[in-house]
DNA sequence: CCTGTGACATAAG
DNA sequence: CCTTATGCCACAG
């Protein structure tokens, strides 16, 4: 049996690892793929235990506008850009450019697979 | 059980 | 464009 008793914490960290390098993908669509589209915020904050894990690039989470809206909690104060643009990411006053194209969807890639 | 919180989302002014 | 306000839900104390 799969253990599904993983909490929703663990859950998110599993996702967000799962991002491909070059991709972002939303809070919402976390939190709709874990089954709680109306839990983005603990998706966010689950974030914050993850930026304690190097598995998980809180980075590449960002709001649905594609907003680094989670950058302060990062070291620096454009830290979380850097690492983005250092992605191929072009990331301009925190807002990430062309963001349907580089918009990681978990329910499109993996979808049937948790 | 109740309260506080939070890196969202949406609406309204 | 901006700030406020509300909803929403899971976790911590």
């Amino acid at each position: 049996m799969k253990s599904d008793n993983k909490n929703f914490f663990q859950k998110v960290y599993e996702v967000a690892s799962q991002i491909p390098e070059g991709r972002v993908t939303s809070y919402g669509a976390i939190a709709k793929y874990l089954g709680a589209a109306r839990s983005a915020r603990m998706v966010g904050w689950a974030m914050n235990g993850a930026g304690n894990i190097e598995n998980v690039p809180a980075h590449r989470v960002v709001n649905k506008a594609g907003l680094l809206t989670g950058k302060h909690h990062f070291d620096g104060t454009n830290l979380m850009q850097q690492l983005l643009e250092n992605e191929g990411i072009e990331v301009i006053d925190n807002q990430i450019q062309n963001l349907e194209k580089h918009f990681w969807d978990p329910y499109k890639e993996l979808k049937g697979e948790l």
